[in-house]
DNA sequence: CGGTTGACTGTTT
DNA sequence: TAAACAGCCAACC
């Protein structure tokens, strides 16, 4: 069996980011992991950043292991707050986001 | 081929 | 709690 090409990879990625349900959230690192990328959380970022404006996809719901929006060339980190608090994310006053509360667990 | 870069993460200060 | 560090890995040049 061939390995899977890079383009199934970045498909595999975006799957994962369209079932975190609304009103959650989930990491880079998580959704590496559960594409079957571990330690490629970098690679989930790419993705996202290469994502065109408008695109249906929640890329709203993904943020850093530290619960927290990670910074970006371009800026839109404003609007993915916004967005957040939109569908019930509370996000505390440091900037932060409660994992145990908002995280994403694929497993319920 | 090798150095740099970065929507990351876990550990240590 | 936050910042600094170190490890990480694919894309770029």
């Amino acid at each position: 069996m061939a390995l899977p090409a890079d383009d199934d990879v970045y498909q595999r990625i975006y799957a994962m980011i369209d079932s975190i349900p609304r009103g959650r959230v989930a990491s880079y690192g998580q959704i590496a992991a559960q594409a079957g990328l571990p330690r490629r959380a970098r690679l989930v970022g790419r993705a996202l950043r290469e994502l065109p404006p408008g695109s249906r996809l929640p890329w709203h719901r993904v943020v850093n292991a530290a619960g927290k929006i990670s910074a970006r060339a371009g800026g839109g980190e404003r609007e993915q707050g916004r967005r957040l608090r939109a569908e019930g994310v509370r996000i505390a006053k440091g900037g932060r986001i409660d994992l145990e509360r908002f995280g994403w667990k694929p497993a319920w």
